[in-house]
DNA sequence: TATTAATTGCAACTAAGTTGCATTAATAAA
DNA sequence: TTTATTAATGCAACTTAGTTGCAATTAATA
């Protein structure tokens, strides 16, 4: 059971998450609410919405934070699917598909993982 | 050739990245390097030192920055080695054996890679 | 040694995220 | 339905991280 209230602000704050075809930055959903919440209310929903597992975080190679929906993570929470970010349109996108296979040694235990590619993503590696 | 020179700042910060053994934030080298240069050198010095390709920057999770030093990367610089961040002791370790596998669809073109895992490392791992 | 341009320090600035606290409002209980 | 409880919000102020312009300095080359 949870404790935490739907309010306006987290619904259309998940809904913008989840409709969205790519990954958003607290400054993309800022945009889309206008002044339907204060900036730092979005910033305490994502943290909520994080704690509930509904969305992941995305960090790039240069530290970017973007958030993502979660698809089935009422089990476990360990997103490792690779996200890509295009250097040219800036969107990045979670490749659902795409599970990277690796090894690390037996002592170190794994909680989360964060797997960017960055480079040109397929509409704008076409346009060249 | 290059033109980049040869300054006392410059050597001492990629001498505190080689010797470490993690990766540095800008804090941890500021912490070092005391007064020895300002810190707006620091930045400028990563950025060279980066394009240079002697050293490659790591966001784990949450977005924080560090930096660690390439060790073969006169050809290419695409360090596709797994990050490992303790959240215990809040190292950073490059993995440089740690080479995952995977496959994007083929329009997907790749310039670089960020790939950080959390959890726990082995010294603290074991202290369980 | 003199010249040139890369590098640095400084101050001021922007951007991103956090905190405390009084107010508001979603939910559960009466 | 009304009331009580406490999660959630707005606001202002704050911290932290990174950037920029410019004058002064200094490494490297001629």
């Amino acid at each position: 059971m949870s404790n935490s209230r739907n309010t306006i602000a987290r619904t259309e704050i998940l809904n913008l998450i989840r409709e969205a075809g790519e990954a958003l930055s607290h400054a993309d959903l800022q945009a889309s609410l206008g002044d339907l919440c204060n900036r730092v209310t979005i910033y305490r929903v994502l943290d909520r919405l994080l704690e509930e597992h509904l969305i992941h975080k995305i960090a790039d190679v240069d530290g970017n934070i973007t958030y993502a929906a979660c698809h089935d993570c009422s089990g476990r929470h360990l997103h490792n699917h690779i996200h890509f970010r295009c250097e040219e349109c800036q969107s990045v996108t979670c490749l659902n598909q795409v599970e990277p296979e690796f090894k690390l040694p037996r002592q170190y235990v794994v909680h989360s993982m964060n797997f960017t590619v960055s480079g040109l993503c397929p509409k704008c590696s076409g346009k060249r």
